[in-house]
DNA sequence: TGGATTATACTTGTATACAAGTATCCATTA
DNA sequence: TAATGGATACTTGTATACAAGTATAATCCA
């Protein structure tokens, strides 16, 4: 076992040595992730109505996996408040409130500013990606492709974000700005909006490589602002053909327990 | 029953009319959110050790209740970060890394330097609360009560915070002070560390009396910097036995699906 | 004896079983 | 006839069963 040929010992050596480390997930999935990416898609993407009533035995069936799985998805998408749990043990799809807009969008000023303010050492290449999604924006304005446009009109924001360096701040911006989309479903698009939004964009980026970041800040917060406005506008336009009915209260019954509350 | 007097009828009705409503969680508490309270306390307390490897199994055992109500809530002290989940399908109590600290410093910077610039309407109220809590500190120092001024401490700002009226921000802000707790438990506290940070307080709530708000954020923003220097210089002090082998990444095998992966 | 192989004792992932809780509808009754 | 009281058909909460995956120790063999 010793005699082996060193070119060999050492070609095998080689070998596994380039072999691109093994992370351990891209192997194995659970069904719980599987069914939670395809539950959060479904709010996001509007396919699960706000308001609707999930049933763990629906969701176990049409995905054909058991109720387990299905159960671990909801309490993560609880916590993400996309869905709602409701007294009388019911999960629905959260229905979004106007309050929310105001949230969201005071939350993306706050950040956003900050980061204006915060960019440091990586400004040249920070402007280069803004650039880039401007370019971008150019393109998919051309060929009118909405859903395009504002994919990449998040990609700007969290580009901006990212100058914060800051992992945690960055996944709390990201639950916010998918909250922010499904408002967007309400909504039919004006036309011109993707127009001005995007000449805005230019101009921040204009301002940010003069050096004026107050300026910039101050053009970012009537951006953001004009983006809730209109959100808001389009969303209690599309009120009144929810389905409120679904969050009504439900006729609470006092309800027992097995002599539990531990 | 037509011929009820009048007045006992209006009692019956009244009576029923001033029940205050009952909302319906008040009685009933699933498990998994007492398994998960549990937890999060044992974990925020130093209870449950950062490295800890945690076995369903033996939780489900302690608390004698099942796996399911286990897994659901380890669901979600994944989503809080509480603790990870690696390769190998175990889970560990998260390991605060010195990096968080910057994290969670700059975030509340952040934030709370936007909440003072916004104090607007309540101000009053506002800075009554936050002058509570500075009479409440004089009496929890004389009493050299640490972990009730560290209490107080948070509560100042978060009372800070609640200016900006955002639930959304407020529970994510609730969720980094989580972690910053834990930070805390690695050190013992420096004496004169309380007396200095409530002067700070004083000082920061006379400078918002006085209207001079930029004066206030600037205070805030070094006080919270001395906060995470005096953390940092204690983390790393206690940083050696801490059971880091705990989370070294197991040695990897490929893992096989059970041709699954959808 | 070193190194691989197998056996064994857990652990987690997933499915299923069972006990309650809840809604709905119908019969009953005052 | 409106309200009460079941009976029935779900639904969720919780426990348990079973199939894999994983780590460790024991075993075998050149």
């Amino acid at each position: 076992m010793d005699d082996v040929p060193a070119m060999v010992t050492s070609a095998n050596q080689e070998t596994v040595a380039e072999l691109a480390p093994l992370d351990g997930f891209s192997a194995y999935l659970p069904l719980r992730v599987a069914v939670l990416t395809r539950l959060k898609a479904a709010i996001l993407d509007g396919t699960l109505k706000p308001g609707t009533l999930l049933s763990e035995n629906k969701i176990a069936a049409q995905l054909s996996v058991s109720r387990t799985p299905v159960r671990e998805a909801l309490r993560v998408l609880e916590r993400e408040n996309l869905v709602t749990t409701l007294p009388g043990r019911k999960v629905i799809i959260s229905v979004p409130r106007a309050e929310d807009i105001d949230e969201i969008y005071d939350i993306r000023t706050i950040v956003e500013s900050a980061a204006l303010r915060r960019i440091g050492s990586n400004r040249r290449e920070l402007i280069a990606r803004l650039e880039q999604c401007l370019e971008r924006s150019r393109l998919a304005l051309a060929k009118r492709d909405i859903r395009e446009l504002e994919q990449i009109n998040t990609e700007f924001h969290t580009t901006i974000i990212s100058a914060l360096n800051n992992q945690r701040l960055r996944e709390f911006i990201d639950s916010v700005h998918d909250t922010a989309a499904r408002f967007r479903l309400y909504s039919l698009r004006e036309a011109g909006w993707a127009e001005k939004g995007i000449q805005e964009h230019r101009r921040l980026v204009a301002l940010l490589k003069k050096g004026d970041t107050e300026d910039a800040v101050e053009l970012l917060g009537r951006h953001l602002r004009m983006g809730s406005e209109i959100l808001k506008k389009m969303f209690h336009q599309t009120q009144k053909p929810l389905p409120r009915n679904a969050i009504e209260r439900p006729r609470v019954k006092p309800r027992l327990i097995q002599g539990r509350i531990r």
